[in-house]
DNA sequence: ATTATTTTTTAGATTTGTCTAAATTAAAAA
DNA sequence: TTTTTAATTTAGACAAATCTAAAAAATAAT
């Protein structure tokens, strides 16, 4: 059994590997808040634990079972994204925070039933996919927006940003999941896009088209 | 802001105090699980924080501050109780392990919307009446089911025992909230009470008797 | 190949909540 | 009212997670 600090550790070590891998130590400080002398602290702990391979000055990597504690730590987080969206009308912005509290509640029981209780949801509200209780994910594969050419269509499957301001800026916007766009065009100059939603015209920068996801 | 600890150190204060008042260091220590020393170390710094009157040796009250929190703790951990029972199909001795998790998460917004959810219980899955957002009970008035005479009438309201074997007991008899009862006889030999519910006759003890509460 | 810079780790201290053992105070018994 | 017992508090220590400042290692620049 680990602690929520534990668990925070081993969530953020498995998002950022993702992006590198194996995961420095600075990059963790900083997602999680924290001093890199802390950071190292825990790593040999959770290393001792062996839910993390460890070499001096060369950064950590998930073992196994590091790796799947902290999918199961994901699918709670995500879980309870859809309940206070679906269930607490909780607007897409809001839910992060209090996710972040909930997913460290540990039983089994609870998580199991409140999958049944959303009906299996696959993905969170900001298109993440939620891994089943084995830790499998259905992956799904998206696309940049800003990757689009003039007149390609495709509907908004995903958010690559979570901040609550970028979030509110898309909702403003009627850019919420789900919603079928067209590029109409990209603006030479700047690089922003233009869109047409519904019959409505709208033009985005090109940092915000990087952050939305499109299936085509 | 609190931390789990003190949030469980005013939840218990505020359990005794309806029992004794001022509640002693030693009945916290034992339903907190905990050493004496302990205890005391904890009360400074809620007295420190003016969420406890403490004289030393006298024991503790809760301050105004003190039970308002105290009673929100109550109120979420009720309130999720509900939530288990009702939308998670957790049976009602389930529920208690993980509403001591679920008490601490904060977010008012949270509290309210699941309130809302559930539509404003009024008690929870053991009866216990759930306080509103300024700390108000609807206060119920119950009767031991001891207290009952041969032929006297009564619907089941309430349980003042929580665990978890007693309650699967209750569940196995059908003794649950709702259920309406008549004493046919009380034994003279042991003081074991003979029911009437849902024409089936069944004994139970007088120690069963006394942590059944009902409403006439 | 040195030197400079960045990253990471160690050393030692701090905070929170806990503990044991010993000292105090209060309550009960003689 | 003294003595005994029970309850409570203090003193000092410990584990978890953090911090600052300083040392060590790895990288980058000259
Ligand atoms: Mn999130
Ligand atoms: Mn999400
Ligand atoms: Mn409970
Ligand atoms: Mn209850």
């Amino acid at each position: 059994m680990q602690s929520f600090t534990e668990e925070n550790y081993l969530k953020i070590i498995y998002h950022l590997s993702v992006i590198s891998n194996p995961v420095q130590t600075n990059a963790i400080a900083e997602r999680i808040q924290t001093k890199a002398a802390s950071v190292t602290d825990m790593i040999k702990k959770l290393s001792e634990k062996e839910l993390v391979n460890y070499v001096k000055y060369q950064g950590v990597t998930l073992t196994e079972k590091g790796k799947l504690t902290a999918i199961n730590i994901v699918r709670r987080h995500r879980l309870w994204e859809v309940f206070l969206v679906e269930k607490l009308n909780f607007k897409w912005d809001q839910v992060h925070e209090v996710a972040e509290e909930l997913e460290h509640i540990k039983s089994i029981l609870l998580v199991e039933r409140l999958d049944e209780f959303l009906e299996f949801p696959k993905v969170d509200p900001h298109g993440d996919p939620i891994p089943d209780q084995y830790g499998n994910f259905a992956d799904l594969s998206f696309l940049k927006l800003s990757k689009l050419k003039t007149n390609e269509k495709g509907t908004i499957t995903g958010v690559s940003e979570h901040s609550s301001p970028f979030l509110k800026h898309l909702e403003k916007l009627g850019l919420t999941l789900g919603k079928r766009i067209e590029v109409s065009e990209i603006i030479d100059f700047d690089g922003s896009v233009e869109l047409l939603i519904e019959d409505r015209k709208i033009n985005i920068s090109k940092e915000v088209a990087k952050h939305i996801l499109i299936s085509k």
